[in-house]
DNA sequence: AATGAATGAGCTTTCATTCAT
DNA sequence: GATGAATGAAAGCTCATTCAT
């Protein structure tokens, strides 16, 4: 008789249910058909819930559009913090884990980039929305800064302030450059490759660790 | 026999002047307020033409879209093309200069890298649309593999082939991070830096030339 | 057996607490607002209800509506009845009482302007709406027009029915003009110069009295 | 071959044919159903146009209504003043003969004294609104005002001035009220006994002209 | 008696497209 | 070729009402 109380699946009170349904199905059709495409309509009717409900729990679809991306952004650093949770210090290791993760079937699949080029592609995104969308932002940037630091003072590097900044930022960039790629070439693209590319990118800076 | 030639100053018949007003004022509203945004009166008024024109030159708003693509594409190409033509033999002068003209004012700009990335943004790309908005295609990516391929031969590179494939590719990976990056903080944003980079990648793959 | 009485200071049991908070929200906002943006959502913020009590109550919205402005007349009607009371039998006396009491702050002022003519405006007012907003109706009538019956009969007046009816139309006309002002210029609306005009019209009517 | 040009009745190209045909419809709904429920669905159906008509000529749906009011002012004004072109220059006759018009078939009906009161009913009218639906106003007012002076002059009135207020400030109240009354009781209203009320005001003021 | 999440008909408005001129 | 008034499907949103709790 396990679960005897939250099972009342078809219950009326479960709005919490209905708003990840709703930002749910939002996120399902900006991957399919594009956010200008994504209606009302569409999105109850896949939601399986009525008109009124994203007025009700969101008050416009705008404001859903922005909980939605704000859920997405969410769930991505879920999954990466997930990752560096069992990672071990090696900072090497880390970086790669990271890039790893972000290069993995769970992250850069044909439904997150396509979600991740439609908020990119907003022409004047509200400040909400541009804070959630970002460069690959916050955490993965501060993980991967922390690595390259010790690595540079592991190296006695000159310069190590520049060679810190331009690791992290050549590293972002090429994985942002990669989510493009697998955009326009979801079929030949191989994240084998996609992994290989950016440890040269860091080993040419970091050559005696790799 | 009067006005036998209008093209001295205006250089077009009327026509061909419509198609582009429309096509200028169709790119300049798409980077200012995005795809959805664009509405047919908008781009009517900005361009000066009345209602029909859009009906009667392209047969509808979305095959002026993709013609408002294609000519920004081409016109992405020529500025290419010019700069190639201009520079001398030495494969890493071309690479490098095909990148600074990639990071220049003129392709690099809020206006271009917003028209980017709207595009990207569109969710199912006609086939047309596509084929336009590839990784930065075509021509660039052949003259930066010839020269990788002149780098890798004179190294007497083993597995040269997969060393081309990641510096082009990775090369071009960094330059689409790079437009992502400008139009996220378009401020901060330095070309300097971003060449210093991309520069770094490649040298990490030919040491010997850099 | 704990609060056997509520009625001390509160008065009334909830729900005659209710109906009243509900019908007080729905006057005031409609005064400020207008019947048609008088919606179910504001009338029950301002009551500080819950929504199905309107239906609980009143059965619906429109009736919650009937009964505010059967609310209102009868309050209306009740302070008339209070002022009547304490006045001399003097007819004269009687009838320019009722008149000061109908310009008077009490019973004229912006809200009750407003509501009034809120209520005017309703097109096809059901017969119960009606009834309460004729031409200020019943008791103010009848007072008038026996006040001018007597004055008539000590004029030895010929036609003395046409003059009773004339000047009870005639006053109830102008004192509905002087809402009308009123709510047109509230600010430079005079209650002396609205009294001293209907004065002068019953004097006319009745030159050995005035 | 008479109206050669005028008479294609059904053809496009009849804009003010159309913003006519809108106004006329939105006024007779408001005088039938009320402002309220004077839907964009409602007056297209009635005027026999296109959902987009409205806000192809007008903007909105307020800017319709705003132009329905002004319409009907205008109207009001245009009959008062043809009524005053052809009257005489004795100012009892010119002051009575405005009354009888505003009293009249013409100006007032069930329409037109329905739409007074719709708009009379609305809240918070934009100062658009409330300029054109003051105390029955410019004109009329000023016509009257003259009248009365010249009858003041005549009589060597003392403080001829509050006379003069008085007497058009109370004609003006009374022509109000009866309107009210024509409303709530259309059938019983008498046209003449409201002239003959209004006329005993007057003369009660001037008893020497009448 | 009281609650408030849920509903869905119907609202105003937008906008690509058509077509008589 | 060129025009712009006209169209109407479809958009986002409102709100009185319902009903399980």
């Amino acid at each position: 008789m396990a679960q005897a109380k939250t099972d009342d699946t078809s219950s009326k009170r479960a709005p919490e249910r209905h708003k990840r349904g709703l930002i749910d199905a939002t996120l399902d059709l900006i991957s399919e058909i594009g956010i200008p495409d994504t209606t009302v309509s569409l999105i109850i009717e896949r939601a399986g819930v009525s008109r009124g409900m994203i007025h009700l729990h969101f008050g416009s679809k705008d404001k859903l559009l922005i909980a939605a991306i704000r859920a997405f952004c969410e769930d991505y650093d879920a999954v990466l913090e997930r990752v560096l949770e069992d990672v071990e210090q090696n900072p090497v290791e880390r970086v790669m884990a990271l890039i790893r993760a972000d290069l993995g079937e769970a992250l850069l699949n044909e439904r997150s980039a396509r979600i991740w080029h439609a908020f990119r592609g907003v022409a004047n995104p509200s400040p909400d929305l541009k804070r959630y969308c970002g460069t690959r932002d916050g955490r993965a940037r501060d993980v991967m800064k922390d690595a390259f630091v010790t690595l540079a003072r592991q190296d006695h590097a000159q310069d190590g302030d520049m060679l810190v900044r331009d690791a992290t930022f050549g590293t972002l960039a090429l994985l942002e450059g990669m989510y493009v790629d697998y955009l326009s070439n979801t079929q030949s693209f191989s994240r084998r490759d996609a992994e290989r590319i950016i440890r040269r990118f860091i080993a040419g800076l970091f050559p005696d660790h790799f």
